[in-house]
DNA sequence: AGAAACCCTATTGACATAGTAGGAAATATA
DNA sequence: TATATTTCCTACTATGTCAATAGGGTTTCT
């Protein structure tokens, strides 16, 4: 399955907030940028969909930056995936009407079971899960964020 | 979760092939057309994608028309998905070499466990469960189908 | 006052989608 | 054998989305 680099910077961008934002500091697009090697205009673009979701706050000037707006635990994948995307867990749309076509009932049966495994998945995984799952998958390579 | 109208009229026209060719007798695209409201032309595209896949077989001239290849039990719902779109399951390509961003790790926890869920699905049901799931929950509009 | 950060909008090139169109090749039937 | 019917292949086009790049405006800390 294809995903847009908006939702895969997006779901990045978040992650380096959380992990390198312990302490209180904010984190700015350009260290996002340098750290993970997207441009960072581009990213001036995501992260205001990330905060306009009320997922992370932002403060202007100078040490400005983001912070997570809600602990990692109360954070859901869901909200974090339509935040960036707003068609990648959404039902397909279809038409109104009497339509005699298998249309309907496919749409139902397959992109709608589809869409419920993804939907399951996405809204009873938390942010906080997800990192962790990540480190002990990876452990190696996440030791320079070891805290 | 989008899906590409190749991919479901695909489904779709499968599907009709699957229900109106009880009896040896084959479905011709003009047939589909009318059934399921879809342009002939470009059903005519769509179909040599899923005889590609030997999924169906075609025959030419007149009275011809296209058949399943196989029992609709031996047809996973995996096979015709990769015959209209060979990016629906596939995995996210990742860039070779060292790369100390978050990128190579979220691919791997999220987008590949996303991934999973779909292909697992998608390769435990079979073309055949799935026509039974569709008749069971929308019996009254599939009771014109019932031979 | 000035630097550093977020924020908003416009523009661009590349690509995929969703068809439309024309005609070639094959085949059953008369 | 002639013909209608069907699949098959290729080209074309219009539209939209993606993935940035770019420029400048606004806020805020020092």
């Amino acid at each position: 399955m294809r995903v847009s680099t908006r939702v895969e910077y997006g779901m990045i961008a978040l992650t380096d907030i959380a992990i390198n934002c312990e302490d209180g500091s904010s984190v700015s697009t350009s260290d996002i940028s340098e750290r993970q090697s997207i441009s960072q205009k581009y990213l001036e673009q995501i992260l205001p969909l990330l905060r306009q979701a009320g997922l992370v706050r932002a403060q202007k000037g100078i040490r400005g930056g983001y912070t997570l707006s809600h602990p990692v635990d109360e954070i859901f994948l869901s909200d974090i995936l339509n935040a960036l995307d707003n068609s990648i867990l959404a039902q397909m749309d279809q038409e109104e009407g009497e339509d005699s076509s298998l249309r309907p009932v496919i749409n139902d049966c397959l992109w709608g079971k589809i869409n419920d495994h993804l939907r399951q998945f996405a809204e009873s995984t938390t942010f906080g899960e997800f990192i962790s799952q990540c480190r002990n998958r990876t452990a190696d390579e996440w030791s320079m964020y070891v805290i």
